[in-house]
Formats: C-alpha cells, sequence, structure tokens
RNA sequence: GUGGGUAUAGCUCAGCUGGUUAGAGCGCCAGAUUGUGGCUCUGGAGGUCAUGGGUUCGAAUCCCAUUAUCCACCCCA
C-alpha cells in the first residue's frame, strides 16, 4: 500500500520528465506566438460549477467526478477538465472588462475516476485553450490550426482532423425532432446505450460505436443537414479559412462530443496506433457556457490534448526527444587532500553555468571514472597530488580518451566558454 | 460500471505433468598490485515466488478469495 501509487495516476521520474518537459516548452512556444497567455486555476472547485458548466447528464458529471466534503462541509470537486473553471476564472476576475477576446491557455493535471486502460488515466494531463468573447469563424480556425501547430511541431505526422458543426439553440431542436422521428420506428433494435439516449439526447446515438447501431443510423438526418442559414454560413466559413491555411480536415458528420456545452464548430484529432483511446485532442465553440456559468452572453471556444497521449503517439512513431542531462564535467579526486580543492573547483564551474557534478560516496578513482563514465560526462577533471601542487586538472575528454593537463583557471576555455 | 489476461530479484523473463538450499540475462556494488571509465574476467548484495485462505506427506506450481496491473467495452484527453 505504501508503495503503491494509487490506481491510474502515474510518477513521471527522470528520464521521462524529460520529455514532458519538451512538449511543454514547444506548447508555451506556440501559445506565445500566437498570442495566448497563461492561466492557472485551482485544482478544485466549487462541485456546482462542473454539475452547471460540463452537464448534469454528461459521463463525467453522472460517474467520474472526485468528489468529496471539505472539512467545513462544501462539496468540492478535483477538476475533470479545464473550459468550466477558465470561464469561473474569466467571469470572477471580470477579464471581459479589458480588451476581448481574452486568449487563454493551460497546462495541468485533470481527475476522471475512470477504468484505466491504454492512454487513460484517473490523473491525466490536458493543455488547454480557450478564447473567450470572440464570435467570428476565423478564432474557429485559428483554434484548430494552432492545435495542428502544436502536433507539427512535435513531430507527429498522419493525424487525422475531423471536424463538424452542432448547430445553435436554433437548430438543435429541429435536429432532435427529426432525428427521434427516424429512430421511432427502429428503435428496439438500437443497443441499450442507444435506447436509453434516445429520450435524454439523442444526438449521441449518431456517435456510437457500436456496429450495429451505426448500421441502423446510417441514413439518419444529422446536425449538419438541419443547420439553421446562419449555421450553415458559418461552418462554410470555417472551412475556408482551413482550407486558406492549408490545413487538411474531414468532414465527420457523426462527430458529436460528449460534453453539453458545445454548439457550432466541434472537432477532434485522432491518432492511429496508441490503441482504442484514438483521441489525442478535441474541442469547439460553446457559445451558451458563459451565461450558463452566470455570466452576459459571451461566445467561447476551445481546445483541449491530453499530454499522456501526445506522448505514447511521439512514441509510438519514434520521434526523438531531446538527450538527456549528462554533465558538461565531473571531477574526480585521486587522493584525498583533493577532496577540498574538488569541491571548491565544482562550485566555481558551477557558477560558470557548467553542468558539473562529483562523487559523493567515497568512490576510488577507478570507481569514480566509471560513475563519470555512466552519467556520460563530456570531460572529467583529475586532481591528485601532483595537480594540487602545480594548480592543474588533468582534463581527460571522455570521447576520444585523450588527457592533458591543464591550470584550472583554463578549464572553461577547453569547456568551449560561456 | 462490465468483460478478459497477468502477478517469480531493481528490469525482462525461465522454473517441464506439485518434490529438497528458486535460476538466467541485464542493472547495481566491489575487485583484477603503481593515478584512469567504456570491452573482458571474478566476486557480492538483492526474492515473505502479490496478499490471505484451502487441497496435499510436500505448493512458485493445483483450487478459492482479495488486491494490484494491463487490455477491451463504455466514455473521453
Amino acid at each position: 500500500m505504501l508503495t503503491n501509487r494509487p490506481r491510474g495516476t502515474n510518477d513521471i521520474i527522470p528520464g521521462e520528465v524529460e520529455k514532458w518537459q519538451f512538449v511543454e516548452d514547444v506548447i508555451r512556444d506556440v501559445c506565445r506566438t500566437y498570442g495566448y497567455r497563461e492561466i492557472r486555476t485551482p485544482i478544485f472547485e466549487h462541485t456546482e460549477l462542473f454539475k452547471r458548466g460540463v452537464g448534469e447528464t454528461t459521463d463525467i458529471v453522472e460517474k467520474e467526478m472526485y468528489t468529496f466534503i471539505d472539512r467545513g462541509e462544501r462539496s468540492v470537486t478535483l477538476r475533470p477538465e479545464g473550459t468550466a473553471a477558465v470561464v469561473r476564472a474569466y467571469l470572477e476576475n471580470k477579464l471581459y472588462t479589458g480588451p476581448q477576446p481574452v486568449k487563454l491557455y493551460y497546462i495541468g493535471p485533470m481527475f476522471r475516476y475512470d477504468r484505466p486502460q491504454a492512454g487513460r488515466y484517473r490523473q491525466f494531463h490536458q493543455f488547454g485553450v480557450e478564447v473567450l468573447g470572440a464570435h467570428s469563424p476565423g478564432i474557429d480556425a485559428e483554434v484548430i490550426a494552432m492545435a495542428m501547430e502544436v502536433y507539427k511541431r512535435l513531430g507527429l505526422r498522419g493525424l487525422e482532423l475531423h471536424i463538424n458543426s452542432l448547430g445553435c439553440p436554433e437548430c438543435r431542436p429541429k435536429l432532435r425532432e427529426r432525428l427521434k422521428e427516424f429512430l421511432h420506428t427502429r428503435l428496439d433494435q438500437f443497443c441499450p446505450t442507444c435506447q436509453d439516449r434516445f429520450e435524454r439526447n439523442p444526438m449521441r446515438i449518431l456517435d456510437c460505436k457500436n456496429e450495429k447501431c451505426r448500421a441502423l443510423a446510417a441514413g439518419a438526418p444529422t446536425t449538419l443537414d438541419c443547420l439553421c442559414d446562419e449555421c450553415s454560413a458559418f461552418f462554410e466559413a470555417v472551412k475556408e479559412h482551413l482550407e486558406d491555411l492549408g490545413i487538411e480536415y474531414v468532414v465527420d458528420k457523426k462527430l458529436v462530443r460528449g460534453l453539453d456545452y458545445y454548439t457550432h464548430t466541434a472537432f477532434e484529432i485522432m491518432a492511429p496506433g496508441i490503441g482504442a483511446q484514438s483521441s489525442v485532442g478535441g474541442g469547439g465553440r460553446y457559445n451558451g457556457l458563459v451565461e450558463q456559468c452566470g455570466g452576459k452572453d459571451t461566445p467561447g471556444i476551445g481546445y483541449a490534448l491530453g499530454l499522456e497521449r501526445i506522448i505514447l503517439t511521439m512514441e509510438q512513431q519514434g520521434v526523438k526527444f531531446p538527450p538527456a542531462w549528462r554533465p558538461d564535467i565531473f571531477v574526480v579526486t585521486a587522493c584525498a587532500e583533493a577532496e577540498r580543492t574538488a569541491f571548491k573547483l565544482l562550485s566555481k564551474l558551477r557558477e560558470k553555468g557548467y553542468k558539473a557534478d562529483k562523487d559523493y560516496n567515497g568512490r576510488s578513482l577507478k570507481a569514480q571514472m566509471k560513475y563519470a563514465g555512466k552519467l556520460n560526462a563530456r570531460y572529467t577533471a583529475i586532481l591528485g597530488e601532483n595537480e594540487l601542487k602545480n594548480g592543474t586538472a588533468m582534463m581527460k575528454d571522455m570521447n576520444t580518451g585523450e588527457q592533458q593537463e591543464i591550470p584550472v583557471d583554463k578549464i572553461p576555455e577547453l569547456l568551449g566558454g560561456k
């Protein structure tokens, strides 16, 4: 128990964490170039926020939230996604009083109580962006373009961008009616979940992965069939922008997405080969959400990707990560008297910004060399009686094996200066 | 929430139909005479065989339960 992490969580240890840092660096850099600024919201929020924001009938709220009562008898919940909290922060901090739109991003852990499997964990990490207060289709295209840029910069290939339009509160009821009309006659042939969906959220039936259901729903009216003129024009404009930017996409009429707040544009990015959980990112427009959370009618669009899945996909595609940490120089002592000098030398080198290290386990000279080799040090600096007397160090190039004795203050020169 | 697989050293695994002190490779630590890593050789540490029951003269091996983990369904990132 004491030596086991909780189910569905992960330790990201040295060797692994460098990959994460690389991905995070790329993400932050792309965000900077696109003009998105970071926001950090709490890891937990009032339970009510997610119930209202994400939607009472979603799987997230119904069965996946980490909810508990705190010592003040408030119900709080570990955040299962980022959007609701960002919207809350937008309202609470009155970000709507500044220049619009507000373009934000976040990176951090999310929590969902689900059965873990490949690419799915109870604590997982998301990078996400949210744009509040922009209504034009251009921003939809920008968010998608930015997402694709992140994947590209990370070296991922073969991803598929699926897009769809879910319509607005005006065309939505129309779809619902026509859909129910269509499904009504053969409802008993659908899987139990779909039968259950019929009343609660018939749109989700289009999204069912069950083959039989797919076949039965083949000719069903889709969201696109029911778009009002305005929504239709909006969707066309988004596609046009994507084409202008040279971004390939497929219109996926069955893409519905599970969170209640989506309207208009919905999109998802799929990666082949990482198991059943093939979605490496998704998002869409949520024009009703801000109002739902108690603000004024404000348009919004967002996107999120899962870092675990991104890294899995990168590994699976053989993407090269930056090399691991290695010392520029490893200081080795050949006699007991050299210890204090070695310590001071080490400190000076570090002050100058070199990655430097030494042994702290009282190893023999030979074992120190071995250790330096394992750490993959570029150079070792050997300090012995002669070197102490001369104020020098025996510098050994660990790749070539060549060595030369030089004055201690010439070491930076040998290392390439800094 | 549902289904299936797996659980032996730090890691990857072997251990035949139950039979004595549970093994290998890699890794770790140390040594192979003078102050030098990588290759080689030698030695060492390290296992309540996931946990708890049961069957048996005898269980890592068979049975049951629990837990963990992986994979899939569902859903999503």
